[in-house]
DNA sequence: GGGTCTCGAATTTTT
DNA sequence: TTCGAGACCC
């Protein structure tokens, strides 16, 4: 039986073959996770186990799409097209579309992304007339958000007297109310937000027994993954449902756990064997992925945690190279570095494109990276940042789309209202709202029946609504007839979106029409796939079912040219490059400003980092960069505290002859009292020099320390030549030639003056105007 | 009611 | 530097 476990080892296959039973097993980075996972529930289904009896909840639908498509690779046929696969929120959105009039909410609801989410909550406190400086709506948000996964609804919260004290000292003593009021406009609109998909799964299963059955009874096998980032709801709504049979598996690495922030409860996979006792343990432990260097280095790192699992990760991989670790002299000096390094690794090796990740800390560090490669010509993508599905056309569009399927929709209702501008304002709105609200219903109750409850709103301004009304109603008419795409077709043109796009000609303008058109196309991709399978429901309303919870990750890149991959760490969790870059090793920056504060929260920046570095197959890069951008301010770094905790044997510490004039050397700092950036903001005691260690920091205006990393020699050299182009004082430059700035881009050289290292050249810039640069610094290079 | 301008605040990570 | 909110004027 089951030719194809001889591809595991032997602590996999166990795992595998012990299907009865709680098993938890604990995933080392790039130990065949996902393989044990998919092989144990084709495991099960050849063993019989019928695919409607299994649940499988995966961190994203991608993953969950690919671990289908190997199912089915594994055991041909289409059985496991009936596997219940996907995250927490689909699955259980799914469950509660089904269940949910049993709590009140139609089947059609709404799902409120954060966007909306903190949209209801900026009304309630602005309605309120709360001071917004103490009442942020993103605190506001995050607060009610973590009492929902904690499963305090806000009654619980009356109760307790704690949280309540705990937001009085934080200055918000109404932030019951606006609980309260949070919960129930979303009721009222018929939406859920995240997390209510979570907590209205429990409380239906607390509250319907024969629902909880009913589930439990049709899973009989449960599979969890990731489950280090599960949070308390999460982990309430599994025991539930596993507690009948108790056959679930969970996946996890403790070492791997970056979601704390969102409320992921890592207790949960360390008292899983509390919880079970009898629950069998696996420890997959043995490295696929990673070279020994990079095994190595992500070992020595993660030994400065106290809080884990113990366990030895180990490879039979190559040693590999050692870890380069590279200082840059700004941050889009460590663009080029990056770019540069990828150019050659292509040019030289071969290495395809789609090879290299770039990974950072916060979105906001991809620019310098984008700059560098578009310059080169180097293809790359970006994942994250705003996404597709955030983008302001794409949402507005869909806002039409959810008051179409669901008119008490409030959000939807009050973005495209006056979307194009219909001559309804914020006074009648507002007027709107407190009808409304004196009524417990819906704005869009509100505006049809404006003049029966008697609204004070003029005959004008009334009929304008009326026809707004109107113009809805006739789609939800055609949806009931045609399928997604030709309705939301209908509704682009229709509503006058698609004309306000297409009459602007800006290039943002051009681009947000193009991106509403992708989202037909994608609906039209939906609609032809629905149609192929034999029980598919292309209805606008399935469209619109689960497209909330659709991420970037989920997106089709319908090119497909390999590209650089460009996204922060927390997005790269599960995958995997040949080549990885982290870059942006700075304190303050990585790891984060946030996280100084606490212990736990420090542990969980290093675990991080742990992903970051484990995501590398054969090389790895660590990039910082000694002063950068932020908030529009040139600020001084230091190197993360993270370099100096790997083990040195396995790096390869690279650092530039190029010393930048406005890096001061600390003692003339000292001799001066110039505080560092850094010791200006922070509480740190200990001289600088003690700290991140001196072989991190740079030397003193003494010579190079420039070590040639062995294995890339060839290349260094190459990029020594570019290397000149740090400063442009041996170029030969004169009047009305054309250069290329670092950061200024393209321009042409109006003056030159001075003398010798004094010389500078004025040079006027296609896009960033006249500058006067000092060769020394400026950093040059001629345009044929 | 709608559009434009200016000023101020903000950058951690996301299903 | 960029984005959003609010003020001000039409």
């Amino acid at each position: 039986m089951s030719s194809y476990l001889s591809a595991l080892n032997s602590v996999q296959q166990q795992a595998v073959q012990q299907t009865e039973g709680p098993v938890m097993v604990i995933a080392g980075a790039g130990s065949g996770k996902t393989r044990v996972l998919t092989y144990r529930i084709a495991y099960l289904m050849e063993k019989g186990v019928d695919p409607f009896n299994i649940l499988s909840l995966t961190f994203t639908n991608k993953a969950a799409r690919e671990m289908k498509g190997r199912i089915e690779a594994l055991l041909g046929g289409t059985e496991a097209k009936n596997l219940w696969m996907g995250t927490f929120h689909s699955v259980f959105a799914r469950i509660l579309r089904i269940e949910g009039h049993r709590l009140g909410y139609p089947s059609n609801f709404t799902i409120y992304d954060s966007e909306d989410a903190q949209k209801v909550i900026a009304g309630l406190i602005k309605e309120r007339d709360l001071d917004k400086d103490i009442y942020k709506v993103k605190g506001v948000a995050g607060r009610i958000s973590s009492y929902k996964n904690n499963l305090i609804t806000p009654k619980a919260y009356q109760s307790r007297a704690d949280l309540q004290e705990a937001d009085a000292s934080a200055r918000m003593p109404k932030l019951g109310d606006l609980y309260v009021a949070y919960t129930e406009k979303c009721f009222r609109a018929g939406a859920m937000d995240f997390d209510d998909l979570l907590l209205k799964t429990n409380e239906l299963f607390v509250k319907f027994p024969d629902a909880l059955a009913r589930y439990q009874d049709r899973f009989k096998y449960i599979l969890v993954d990731e489950y280090q980032d599960t949070n308390h709801s999460q982990y309430l709504i599994v025991k539930a449902l596993a507690s009948r049979f108790e056959n679930l598996c969970v996946v996890g690495d403790d070492a791997q756990s970056i979601y704390a922030f969102r409320g992921a409860n890592i207790r949960n996979i360390l008292n899983f064997q509390k919880d079970y006792s009898d629950a069998k343990l696996f420890k997959l432990e043995q490295n696929y992925r990673s070279s020994q260097c990079i095994v190595e280095a992500a070992n020595s790192l993660i030994k400065h945690n106290q809080d884990q699992l113990e366990k030895n990760v180990w490879t039979e991989n190559p040693k590999g190279e050692r870890i380069v670790v590279h200082k840059s002299v700004s941050d889009s000096d460590e663009g080029n570095f990056v770019a540069q390094t990828i150019w050659e690794l292509n040019m030289r090796e071969h290495t395809p494109h789609d090879h290299f990740a770039i990974l950072y800390r916060t979105n906001a560090q991809s620019r310098a990276f984008e700059d560098a490669f578009r310059r080169r010509n180097i293809p790359y993508r970006i994942f994250g940042g705003l996404s597709f599905y955030q983008r302001k056309e794409v949402k507005d569009l869909m806002a039409y789309v959810r008051l179409t399927v669901n008119p008490k929709d409030e959000e939807a209702f009050r973005r495209v209202i006056n979307l194009p501008a219909r001559g309804i304002g914020d006074t009648t709105l507002a007027r709107l709202t407190i009808a409304a609200n004196d009524r417990q219903a819906s704005l869009w109750d509100a505006a049809s029946q404006a003049s029966e409850w008697n609204v004070n709103i003029n005959k004008p301004t009334q009929e304008r609504l009326l026809a707004f009304i109107d113009l809805v109603t006739s789609y939800q008419i055609i949806a009931e007839q045609k399928d997604a795409f030709d309705v939301v077709e209908h509704i682009a043109r229709s509503s006058g979106l698609i004309k306000m796009l297409s009459d602007d000609k800006t290039p943002e303008g051009i681009s947000r029409y193009e991106n509403v058109q992708e989202l037909l196309n994608g609906i039209k991709d939906f609609v032809e796939q629905q149609q192929q399978v034999e029980d598919g429901d292309p209805s606008l309303g399935a469209f619109l079912q689960d497209i909330a919870l659709l991420t970037d990750a989920d997106r089709l890149d319908d090119d497909d040219r390999p590209k650089v991959n460009l996204m922060t760490i927390h997005l790269a969790k599960g995958l995997e490059f040949p080549v990885v870059f982290v870059v942006g090793m700075e304190e303050n920056l990585f790891p984060s400003m946030m996280s100084m504060g606490s212990r736990s929260d420090l542990e969980e920046e290093r675990r991080l980092f742990y992903v970051a570095l484990t995501r590398a197959e054969k090389r790895a890069f660590l990039t910082y960069a000694h002063v950068r951008y932020r908030w529009g301010k040139l600020i001084d770094c230091e190197p993360s505290r993270f370099l100096e905790e790997l083990d040195e044997a396995t790096l390869d510490i690279h650092i530039p002859e190029f010393q930048p004039s406005y890096s001061i050397p600390n003692e003339l700092r000292d001799a001066f009292d110039v505080p560092s950036s850094r010791q200006r903001g922070s509480v740190r005691t200990a001289p600088k020099s003690t700290k991140p260690a001196e072989r991190l920091s740079s030397p003193p205006p003494a010579p190079v320390r420039f070590r040639r990393p062995t294995a890339l020699k060839p290349m260094q050299q190459a990029s020594a030549s570019t290397g000149n182009s740090q400063h442009a004082l041996n170029l030969d430059l004169a009047v009305g030639l054309r250069v290329v700035h670092d950061r200024f881009g393209i321009g042409k050289v109006t003056e030159l003056t001075g003398e010798d290292t004094e010389r500078k050249a004025t040079i006027e810039f296609d896009n960033a105007g006249e500058k006067k640069l000092l060769l020394k610094f400026a950093k040059l290079q001629l345009l044929p």
